[in-house]
DNA sequence: AAGAAAATCATAATGCGTTATAGTTTATTG
DNA sequence: CAATAAACTATAACGCATTATGATTTTCTT
């Protein structure tokens, strides 16, 4: 690699650490391309440069950062589907509770900003998350083998990103947060299942039913 | 009414007139509050002052010129659920694309600003319309009496409003919008409609599922 | 080593939603 | 019929993402 690509990797490295440390700390406010250039060190213009736009950067940190957490858990591989279920949406509303700022940013900077690019790479991508988590069920009989995985895992992504926008948005508990996940996935799953496990699944959702909130 | 209540209203028409002849006429550009209060001969501020923020405008010609449509339209009541689902999908899609520039600039500004009253307002809004929906379902009997439409209401509306953020921002087709909506339907309510309902539902998404796109 | 090319920097400018300020008209109220 | 209060207008300002400009430094090429 010549000289000037390893530089603007060493900036680039500096650009996301800086934003990752910002994400942290500050609660909620002063995210501003200018605070993240000069916590980075450059100029307010290299960012721009480097990744093109501020939700670029966003999504790069959660490619790297979180999704990798969800994709690797290796103890989402139960043996039902319902254990599944309920292991990914605790996972899940952990993670995104926990970086809850970050994620209402993220949410509102890459839906509000007009290039397109940056918006089908970052659905691409959960799109790609959820194919991948359902075909080892489906390699595991868990899923039967009919079910077209990919139309599916659309769906489960937008169920997933209109909980986040239900409860992370408006502030609700990650309790009620996994709840809403949990019932997206069970809704969407009690159809297309093994016979068996219907009725699993929908006593789980009667039983989240119950529940107040 | 007073006439200062009175002389308020015919303000607010105002606006929200210009507003959706603003829609209509730009097919994209210049929707800007500056513009609006021109149109609408009043000053910049007065918007503000009378509905608070751009996104509660745009809810509220949503509110009062497109879903009405959607809520009004009796064709809608058929008599077996993938009938129902068919029809629904049919006219969201339509509704939506036809006026596509508007939803588009519509989720981007209701998602990205702050003010999370708005934001539920809008939420508030599209679950209560899906819940009527589906109560009415229930009520004819197609639909379980065991099924809590709350809580599905709220997983159609955002499954809905993920194929909008999916076809209509990235700019797909009318058709492929209809068919992630009503894939989506299918999905959430293949696991707890009518067990003689079932088959005809998962037909209907194997059918999807082998269409290119 | 010298010139070309690339990338950065500092800084200014643009666009847009929103808020603040101050003055003016107009309905309400006693 | 004044005094008050509400609502407006015009205008300026703020915050922030993004783009433009022109100078400067640094790497690459030969």
């Amino acid at each position: 690699m010549s000289v000037r690509e390893a530089q603007k990797n060493t900036r680039r490295r500096a650009i996301l650490d800086a934003a990752r440390s910002l994400i942290l700390d500050g609660k909620e406010r002063d995210f501003s391309m200018l605070t993240l250039a000069e916590k980075a060190g450059v100029s307010l213009v290299t960012p721009y440069n480097l990744f093109g736009s501020k939700s670029s950067i966003l999504l790069e940190i959660v490619r790297e950062d979180i999704y990798d957490r969800i994709v690797h858990v290796e103890a989402l591989v139960s043996e039902s589907l319902a254990e599944w279920v309920a292991a990914l949406s605790a996972t899940l509303a952990e993670v995104y509770y926990k970086n809850r700022h970050f994620y209402r940013r993220m949410i509102v900077t890459l839906v509000a900003q007009q290039n397109a690019d940056t918006q089908r790479a970052s659905l691409e991508f959960s799109y790609r998350t959820f194919e991948n988590a359902l075909s080892h069920l489906q390699e595991r009989g868990i899923l039967p083998a009919t079910v077209p995985v990919d139309l599916l895992a659309r769906q489960c992504a937008h169920s997933v990103s209109g909980s986040l926008q239900q409860r992370l948005m408006q502030r609700g508990t990650e309790e009620l947060l996994r709840r809403e996940i949990e019932l997206g996935l069970l809704f969407l799953l009690a159809g297309i299942c093994a016979d068996k496990d219907r009725q699993v699944l929908r006593d789980r959702i009667n039983e989240l039913a119950r529940l107040p909130g």
